[in-house]
DNA sequence: ATTGGCTATCTTGGATCCAAGAATGGCTAC
DNA sequence: GTAGCCATTCTTGGATCCAAGATAGCCAAT
């Protein structure tokens, strides 16, 4: 049989979902053991995967004493998406003059299934439906479906790499229980995509990089209105649990 | 004894320095024997230093083949430096009001040195001269150290972290024998620097940014003038190797 | 002479084993 | 009763060992 994937990226690409998704909390520390026995591998790829994660920036190592899920700073979040808003932008320029007609009817079959989502999505916000996770899931891979659209046809993978990478530097769902607050966020990213989407079509590459920027920037602005109102509710796992 | 560090992360920061220095050519394959007996370990360090490696991007594991320092591509080298502009550009930006007369008289000192280095440089290119290797390695340290000022100012941790990744995601001393090229290189770099120092002076932060931007991206064609000039010098060792 | 297949060897990926540093809990002294 | 010290236990970091996949070299058959 011939292994296409090593053990250790699986175990480093199932950690990386568990600890973005926020299914890991920040803070937590990770004992090799218990990995290795969930995994059911010995401790040495589990030490390669978290090798990996360290890289990433996902968890930190500190020797002798074991790796802990790094928490992110208000500021770092916002750093995050200043990083995203400037590479987004960018990816978008480049993109503009290389869209194909068919390009164009993928944007807006996207854009067009993102509005319904979102219409339904204000709804259920507004009733305060108790479950709407996997709807909001859909909404966010709706959402950057958009986006990935842009990055295959702009081809920039170094630049996508980054941008997603700061992009994931992100919280778990928690943030998402502010419903209210995510009320605007659904109206406001709609309009948007359809501004840069129409932007696009009609060419104007640097009118396109701005609407870009300021589309990440204003979600920036909104999230952290949301942490603000849920406070500083991340409890932080010490080294005894 | 208390190990600040594991064996691991030193591996690993020596490898990082060896490749982005172009000590170890790109396309070369490394063994994990030959590097535990030359670090004096067992390869289970070795190989965690690797996958640290792997996930920043320098080296890819090929399974049960081996580790190859991977080779970039202009079109990478390209988006590296399109990385780069935009990301200095904003760490300008936000750094400007933050100035104080202090940072500034720090950038004005390091300027000077900076156009001290560039004219003997230049003389030296015109020349000819021999060794001039070090001189080089010293005009590019005065030149990082500008962008450092302005980092350490901007306080934008992770956007200087990626940038420098970027930044570094580079080619060896070799493209520096193209000296006549690079001439241009040297003169234009100190202008820039002095204009991007005068317009930070004068508060004006977006202006600032767009000369960082600008900065960056005429480097960026020079090099790859540079590059033309030594046509597609990089030879890529096999596996055979 | 060349090509196909088989075997021997090499290298990696993973498991297990060992030593050293860190937390924990109990004991003693005040 | 409390604070400090020592031993026990736990976990990590690293070394060694083993199996499986890959490369290379050799031989035979056409």
């Amino acid at each position: 049989m011939s292994t296409l994937s090593t053990k250790a990226d699986d175990i480093a690409r199932a950690l990386e979902d568990e600890i973005v998704s926020g299914a890991i909390a920040p803070g937590a520390v990770l004992r090799q053991e218990s990995l290795s026995e969930r995994f059911d591998v010995s401790r040495t790829p589990v030490r390669e995967a978290l090798r990996r994660l360290a890289a990433l920036g996902l968890v930190s190592f500190e020797p002798n004493r074991g790796v802990r899920v790094r928490s992110i700073t208000a500021h770092e979040l916002r750093e995050a998406f200043l990083v995203r808003a400037e590479l987004e932008a960018l990816a978008t320029e480049i993109a503009t003059p290389k869209m194909t007609p068919a390009d164009l009817a993928e944007l807006d079959a996207i854009e067009r299934r993102f509005g319904e989502l979102t219409l339904e999505l204000r709804g259920h916000a507004r009733s305060q439906a108790p479950r709407d996770a996997g709807l909001f899931v859909e909404w966010m891979q709706a959402n950057y479906a958009f986006h990935d659209v842009i990055y295959r046809v702009a081809d920039v993978p170094l630049v996508e790499r980054i941008a997603k990478s700061a992009r994931r530097t992100f919280l778990g769902d928690r943030v998402w229980s502010a419903r209210a607050e995510l009320d605007e966020l659904y109206a406001k990213n709609d309009l948007q995509h359809r501004a840069i989407r129409e932007t696009i079509a009609a060419g104007s590459a640097s009118a396109a990089r701005a609407l870009a920027r300021e589309h990440v920037l204003s979600s920036s602005r909104l999230i952290e209105v949301v942490l603000e109102t849920l406070g500083a509710a991340g409890r932080e796992p010490g080294w005894g649990g």
